[in-house]
DNA sequence: AATAGGATTTCCT
DNA sequence: GGAAATCCTATTC
């Protein structure tokens, strides 16, 4: 299994982050491997005119952030130390603390200077199920992964991982197999640009975190 | 089923 | 000082 290459991640992030769903999330770690099927992905993008590759794209959202940026995404109020890896080159980890306690695992996507990234919001586990209960401290397959934070709290991500590359070991993404449609719809806790449709899922997929949507 | 609150870091006003 | 890309538990309807 090769890892996804570079130019897999130097898209737009919402190409990145469809195209993620079906792949896997691999981690080689001490304590094994673990890896899980993306079922739930979202795309942000950065201020106003730092995504040059929004103005061939045609969508609504697209007018809107090319006009008014994307408000939701880290990167909107400019560089800092902790959102740098998302102005860095594509397929990097860029992992957070959200609310003091959840970490938040996304990578980097658009070219270099472009401060896009997609969130991993939620896994089908596929591999090392056991390690994955022990650092949840639950047994429950369906809510293993199911959530950002539950995802790398299980994966074991931490802000270690913050700047690792993704397109080699040991935290990797494998290619897979999607086994439904697509669906899009607003982002998660977002409270600005709330109906932008850039997170994505397998329809029907009960790993899925939120709302169960068709 | 829905709502409320606590944990607790990072960044910006 | 306040808000934030969250999660868990407890309480109330």
């Amino acid at each position: 299994m090769r890892p996804l290459p570079r130019s897999f991640f130097a898209r737009d992030a919402d190409r990145v982050a469809r195209d993620l769903l079906g792949a896997l999330l691999v981690h080689d770690a001490a304590a094994g491997r673990t890896a899980g099927r993306i079922v739930e992905t979202e795309a942000y993008f950065g201020p106003p005119g730092a995504n040059p590759t929004l103005a061939r794209r045609r969508a609504p959202w697209a007018a809107w952030v090319r006009r008014n940026g994307d408000p939701a995404a880290h990167s909107f109020p400019g560089l800092t130390q902790r959102n740098r890896i998302m102005f860095g080159a594509p397929g990097h980890a860029y992992v957070y603390l959200i609310y003091g306690i959840n970490e938040c695992l996304n990578v980097s996507t658009g070219e270099e200077g472009d401060p896009q990234a997609v969130l991993l919001r939620a896994l089908e586990p596929a591999e090392g199920l056991a390690v994955m209960a022990r650092r949840r401290g639950t047994d429950d397959a369906a809510r293993l992964a199911r959530g950002p934070g539950n995802l790398a709290k299980a994966m074991g991500v931490t802000r270690a991982h913050n700047g690792a590359d993704m397109t080699k070991g040991p935290l990797w993404f494998a290619r897979g197999e999607r086994r439904a449609a697509v669906v899009a719809g607003p982002r998660v806790g977002v409270t600005k640009a709330a109906d932008l449709p850039l997170r994505f899922w397998e329809r029907g997929n009960g790993f899925v975190s939120g709302r169960r949507a068709g």
